[in-house]
Order: structure tokens, then sequence, then C-alpha cells
DNA sequence: CCATATACCTGGCAGC
DNA sequence: TGCTGCCAGGTATATG
């Protein structure tokens, strides 16, 4: 469910109401992708300051260090005022003072994990090599170029590697690639100037109009409120298969690339 | 250094 | 209704 529009949704749907909050118990369920670290009971008594994003990593920061959070696959968080009974996949709960955070997560690609600062070991090993963040002024077009030049890859899983830049997920990167006309297959560092400016701009438009919209993955999206995105954002390729281009009308075309499956159109998508 | 395959885990769905 | 096989939004890790 997670690409970067949704994992900033829910840290806009939460990060004020539980800034200032004193971290009275924090429970863990099943194991989820790492162990927490430390004892829960270390983070009892901490305050936390605020929750920032790096790529798909949420970073709730307490006054003793930072506590990093991943949904993986299927992972969602709610932020309730008081705790309801866990159900199946509830992995997580991480009770404060102004609410009860919980993850929930089936499949449990998800990960709670506990660095004593950004720049220690546990957080520095998960964010060190992370690229650009897309929506920010640190996402320059110069460096964006300089990054695919090194690459031989195809465009799509370049882009999915997250190492040049971070956040486009599965989705975003088709529908990426479809706005800026290229196809999935080509070699990142083939791809020309002009379009590779097209591309970079095409990732600004898609993940910032879908932050705008509230989450806009095909599925059930909810926010840590437990609301809902609008769905406005339809995909113009991800899942449609043999459907019209909503441009040229020519039959979406289905792929495969590092196991992963990729849409496009071939007449919109040439080079 | 880079590119690609593999693993993790559960649920939903199509097809029989 | 039940079973089987396939698919799913991510990414660290191993392997070439």
């Amino acid at each position: 469910m997670p690409e970067l529009p949704e994992v900033e949704v829910t840290r806009l749907s939460f990060a004020s109401q539980i800034s200032g909050a004193r971290i009275l118990a924090l429970n863990m369920g099943k194991p989820l992708r790492w162990p927490l670290g430390v004892a829960p009971s270390v983070l009892v008594g901490q305050t936390v300051l605020g929750v920032r994003r790096r790529g798909k990593y949420l970073l709730l920061d307490t006054d003793r260090g930072v506590l990093l959070l991943h949904l993986g696959m299927s992972g969602s968080l709610n932020f309730a005022p008081t705790q309801a009974s866990a159900g199946k996949h509830d992995h997580m709960d991480l009770v404060t003072t102004q609410g009860v955070l919980r993850l929930h997560d089936p499949r449990r690609f998800g990960a709670v994990v506990w660095s004593e600062s950004e720049n220690h070991e546990p957080a520095l090993k998960l964010l060190g090599k992370l690229g650009m963040e897309p929506l920010t002024d640190g996402f320059v077009l110069k460096l964006f170029q300089q990054g695919l030049k090194k690459r031989a890859a195809p465009i799509k899983q370049v882009l999915l590697a997250g190492d040049v830049v971070v956040g486009v997920g599965n989705i975003y990167a088709s529908e990426a690639l479809f706005m800026s006309g290229i196809r999935p297959t080509v070699k990142a560092q083939k791809i020309s100037g002009p379009r590779v400016a097209k591309l970079h701009s095409a990732i600004r438009q898609v993940l910032a109009r879908a932050v705008s919209q509230g989450g806009s993955s095909l599925k059930d999206f909810v926010n840590a409120q437990g609301k809902t995105g609008y769905f406005q954002l339809e995909a113009a390729v991800y899942g449609r298969t043999g459907l019209p281009c909503r441009v040229c009308e020519t039959p979406i075309k289905h792929m495969v690339q590092g196991q992963r499956a990729t849409f496009y159109c071939p007449v919109c998508q040439k080079l």
C-alpha cells in the first residue's frame, strides 16, 4: 500500500497529535522484519518531539533517540485516543499520554526499529544509502541526471532502487514514466537531457498530487485517522493492462521487470 | 561498483 | 464450499 504519498499522508495525519506526548508503553506483537533492537521498556518515559519522513521511513524523534517505522507492503498506522483491543494483524502499540499509535501489518514486512540517533547503527544502515527526497529542493535536476548517468539498468528499476531518488514505488514509477513518455526498459544512462528533465518534473508532480489528495493507492489506503484517500488520482497505466491509453487509446501493455509488474503505453512511451 | 535474484509473510482472488 | 496457484504497494541481502 504505501509509497511515498501514503507514508507522507500518514505522517501528516498524526504528527501534530503525537508531538509532545510522553511514552507510557511499547507493546510489540508478532515479529516484524527486524527486531526493535532494545527492550521496549527503554522507550517508556521518553517524550515524542515530532515525526519526520525519509523516503518511505517514518522517524519518530524522541528526546533520547529515534524510532524508525516502515510500513512494508501492507502496513498502516492508526492513531487513536484510547487503546482498542488488538486484532490479529496489529503488531505494535505505542501507548502515549496523547493517544495510541498502532501498526497494522498483515504481511509483516514492516519494521519498528530503535536507534539512539540518526547517526547511530540501525538508522545509519537503513537510511544511509537513500537517494534524494523528490519533494524537496534537494531534488536537483543536475544531480538527478548525474545519478542516472551511472546506471545501465532499466530506468524503472533504477527508480525503484531508491538510491538515486526515494519514494517512487511500483505504482508511481509506471505513472511517472508514462507522464514523461519514457519506455520503462530504457537504460537510465541513455535517456536524453530533456527527457530526464521531464521525468524529474513528472516524479514531483505525481507524488505531490497524490499527497495533496490524501494518498491515492488503488486499494484501501487509510491514514492514521482512519480516513481514506480520495482516489481522485486515476492511474494512467498501472493495472490497466489491455485497457485503452487515456491519451491515444492504444491498449496498455504489461511486462515484468525485476519480478515486478510494469505497465506502459507502447505508443506514448517510445523513448 | 553494479545488476539481478531471493527471501520475508499473509490475504484475496480467479479458476477448477 | 474448498482447494490451488498466482498476485500484491518494499527492500536488505546474497550472488553473479
